[in-house]
DNA sequence: TATTGCGAACTTGTATGGAAGTATGGCAGG
DNA sequence: CCTGCCATACTTCCATACAAGTTCGCAATA
């Protein structure tokens, strides 16, 4: 996994609101580790690289510390947040929570046609390489937005948005040593599988497990990168 | 109710950061209706009446459009949402399936004295006179926070704080018709109960049932104040 | 009278300058 | 060699000025 924050950011279109386009791209950088956790994070380096004022960038960084990915500690100095274990872990309590009530609200909801567009979500996802990391999480992230919509639970799917932004750094680590994209799939299908048969008891039980799976490899992934990860405070 | 926004300001101190001073004094003024759901909400008039530059203002108003409790439109101004009954039974869905679980990890955790400060809190709440209303909601408030305490989910209820800040405009407009006090003290109590019964499903299907309650008295609550409430968009 | 175009008075967005506070590295003193 | 002080170079925060867009009223015209 490359590191580096060289990457030119793609020009920024004068249009549009400039600190909106900027809290975009920023947090897509953090999630996906193109800036490193712990890394300072300068108002004026930030506006420089992109060609612009620090004012869009400070409000970007703003909502940024709303959304817990940086911390701005006055006259100190702006830092991407370490990932701590504990943080992704009640992020990961409160999304299974969350998606726990969405499936068994798209229980009531769903039709053949529901299931037959989850069934080929699920091939799609099979037919991604292995190595293609990124893809499969972009897939999953799909999935899970999908019973959301099919629930018709909108805002609640955009909780778990803000929500696991945390667990995300972890699985963009997660390359090599996590559980293997199969089994995610697998446990998938059984989601799919409660719905069809129309049982509430069994789809929740089913993507709770299915949301525990980061459990497993989290402590590993923490020793691996110990530099990423800050200790409990 | 009063909808008057003409109080003064209490005097921001300029020992620690304005914009965030700004932001709480501005979030609790929105959620107690001072600034009425569909007012104008300029950025130089704030900054007025602060005695604060319009920077900070702004920032503050960043943080507002995060929480839901303002609209920014770019070049056309800042405005309080009016309430939206389905952005309301959005946050409840959402705030049901996090506490739905918060408890049910709170049974893991209680002990005697866990027990008997829910029951002193309960007792706390029965004192209130009917009049307080508001004593009454920060009472309530405490009491939920008071779970997630237990459980061991500040997170969690960190979350829930952000969402159901939509929830709360309406509990303060819920003074005369809505569900009496005693209602909802009576179900805090067969929360402790089933917590001290530690069963986690009993203890999950009271919660249930308390946060539900808003349900029957929010359509007649939106009828009351036609003004103060969206049409679905 | 109805309509259309224009201008003035708003709004938020961006840029820039200075103020206050913090970390750091060199230097003097022990 | 170690310790404490102080200047300096950062940082974010706030204030102000300017730019760009929207709204609304009013007047001119058909």
């Amino acid at each position: 996994m490359a590191l580096t924050a060289s990457r030119k950011p793609d020009e920024i279109q004068p249009q549009e609101p400039i600190a909106a386009q900027l809290f975009q791209r920023l947090r897509t950088r953090i999630i996906q580790l193109d800036f490193e956790p712990g890394q300072v994070l300068s108002e004026t380096e930030v506006a420089k690289d992109y060609a612009v004022s620090r004012q869009p960038v400070r409000e970007a960084f703003i909502k940024l510390a709303g959304a817990g990915l940086v911390e701005v500690r006055p006259q100190r100095g702006t830092f991407v947040k370490k990932i701590e274990v504990a943080a992704v872990m009640d992020a990961r309590f409160v999304r299974e929570a969350i998606e726990a009530d969405v499936v068994r609200a798209a229980v009531a909801e769903v039709d053949a046609e529901t299931i037959a567009g989850l069934r080929a979500q699920i091939a799609a996802q099979r037919a991604i390489p292995e190595t293609d990391h990124a893809g499969f999480l972009a897939a999953d992230e799909a999935f899970h937005r999908t019973l959301a919509e099919i629930a018709g639970k909108a805002y609640a799917w955009r909780v778990v948005e803000e929500v696991k932004a945390q667990m995300d750094r972890v699985r963009y680590l997660s390359f090599g040593g996590a559980t293997s994209t199969a089994v995610l799939i697998d446990q998938h299908e059984r989601i799919v599988d409660a719905l069809e048969a129309r049982s509430r008891k069994s789809a929740e039980a089913a993507i709770r497990v299915h949301l525990r799976e980061i459990l497993k490899s989290l402590p590993q992934i923490a020793a691996a990168h110990p530099r990423l990860f800050d200790a409990l405070p």
